[in-house]
DNA sequence: TTGTTAATTCGCTAATCATCGAAATATGAG
DNA sequence: CTCATATTTCGATGATTAGCGAATTAACAA
């Protein structure tokens, strides 16, 4: 839990996980989006995968990374709950439930 | 928002906020559920007033700390939004909705 | 094999972090 | 005023962080 809030912590990382939202990319395509050097962008992937937020496969010469849902909602939704909240998916309807992965 | 998620990165800053959910407790109260020192748990306590989190108040010669549950909530819903999900109360029923706290 | 491209790993640096004991501050009691 | 208590601030230490350029690895093409 601590790993994903520490990977949340930092903005880049976070944007990060927005534009994998719509899928899949690879971490070429992600470095374009951002100001700083690849190395350091590497590193921020690496972050990302060790706290499970994405997973990563390597497709011929590049390195194509797809963010991991479910573990973000399991640790937002056992902290939410801890605090007395609920979290519920608002998308397009016929989505599994998110309180419900575990079993 | 990343000073948020980065006081929320620590085991010991997390659990001072769920004994806060309780009611608000003392510095020293809040001391003794540990066993770091209390010059490190004032600096926890820094950490989570600087991020909104807690609010002091000095009662005496004792200082209370209180959680400040709407800054968690809307730091929670305004990323959980960014991803598709509603947070929701599960309060005992007569809690004030949490989707309209800014307005 | 040689070259090109994609991405990572390797040092390195400067900044921030969690932690501690000791010292400082502030409040209230006698 | 003096003492005791509650908490913070100070100063130091070792660990971790984000960042970079340079070197390395892996895959593919010619």
């Amino acid at each position: 839990m601590s790993v994903v809030f520490r990977a949340l912590a930092d903005p880049t990382r976070r944007r990060v996980l927005e534009l994998l939202k719509q899928g899949p990319k690879s971490a070429g395509d992600l470095a374009g989006e951002f100001k700083v050097s690849k190395p350091t962008m590497s590193a921020h992937f690496a972050v990302l995968r060790e706290a499970g937020l994405v997973a990563s496969e390597k497709r011929g010469t590049t390195i194509v990374y797809e963010l991991q849902m479910s573990v973000l909602e399991d640790a937002l939704l056992k902290f939410a709950q801890a605090f007395g909240w609920e979290l519920k998916s608002t998308a397009p309807a016929g989505a599994k439930p998110i309180s419900e992965e575990k079993a």
